[in-house]
DNA sequence: GGCGGTTTAGTTGTGCGCAATCTAAACCGT
DNA sequence: ACGGTTTAGATTGCGCACAACTAAACCGCC
């Protein structure tokens, strides 16, 4: 069922280049975290993993995975990682064994205090005014969630 | 809690905001395609490449490179994957040993009528207006150019 | 209690992305 | 013509993403 504001043909267009805009941007990003995350020794979606730990002590993989919007076949092994480096234990939950709870270690719980700077490094970085990013933030989670419940495109 | 109690606490969340619904959208977008991709046999950075050959008809793997930032790390296995489908044809450049020419093959070239439907269906899968993509287009081009002429600390 | 279905992680396999390294061809100044 | 440099592409290794599958624990129900 279409809408009745279904774009016309100039638009898509835009619709390729907005998809590719957002492609490139998002690794162009990542890119500027890699030399500082170097530092701690993490890459960008460990980054995002011990900042909901850094936040929360500690979480299931379900939850870390409904926050992140990634998959058991993505954080496991990332776990496993992150418990190499010494920054996080895993365990059975003892009240639900199926379930896994990673916590901080010290070490992980330590490499906050250098972390805290990156936001700030990162903003400088790329030197986009902050009103601009407020309006991209709210753009690009109404974009998610509405391709989070997109239809998946019927017959043919 | 956690927040840094900064002069301008509020922008430092927005950048680590910013990033991750970055990073969220990009693989969100990805994912509306790859259902719809599945019907030609593409992946979706497959499909970059393809449409820069329809709109080209050959180009050299640098230049296919320089305009989707992909290095040939990404683009020689991805190429070689393409070759394999029957979709395009690689050829050393005549004129310069040095260059691979990549062309479409005719089942490379029949493929765009099949693709022609695509931006439209993924417009209407998102159902975000045409205002607020041009807005949000622009605004990633810029957060891709700055972020890809970012200055680097490590600058010796 | 035992059975069937659900939930939660983990595993396997494929395809990016990117750094680092390699090879070969082209260019360049002498 | 020559040796050094630059350039284009391929290869290797690692870490995501994601689909498909497996195994174990939980739950309701009889």
């Amino acid at each position: 069922m279409t809408r009745a504001d279904r774009p016309d043909p100039g638009d898509l267009d835009l619709t390729k280049q907005v998809c590719f805009a957002l492609y490139a941007a998002s690794r162009a990003l990542t890119a500027v975290y890699r030399p500082v995350l170097e530092r701690l020794g993490l890459t960008y979606p460990q980054y995002l993993v011990m900042l909901v730990l850094w936040e929360r002590g500690q979480t299931s993989v379900k939850a870390l995975g409904e926050s992140l919007q990634l998959d058991s076949g993505t954080l496991s092994p990332l776990l496993k990682r992150l418990e190499a480096a010494g920054l996080v234990d895993r365990a059975r939950d003892p009240r639900d064994e199926r379930s896994v709870v990673v916590s901080l270690t010290a070490a992980g719980d330590g490499l906050r205090d250098q972390a805290t700077g990156i936001p700030r490094a990162i903003a400088e970085a790329t030197g986009v005014p902050a009103s601009e990013l407020t309006y991209l933030r709210d753009t690009l989670r109404k974009i998610t969630e509405a391709a989070t419940a997109a239809p998946d495109k019927e017959t043919t």
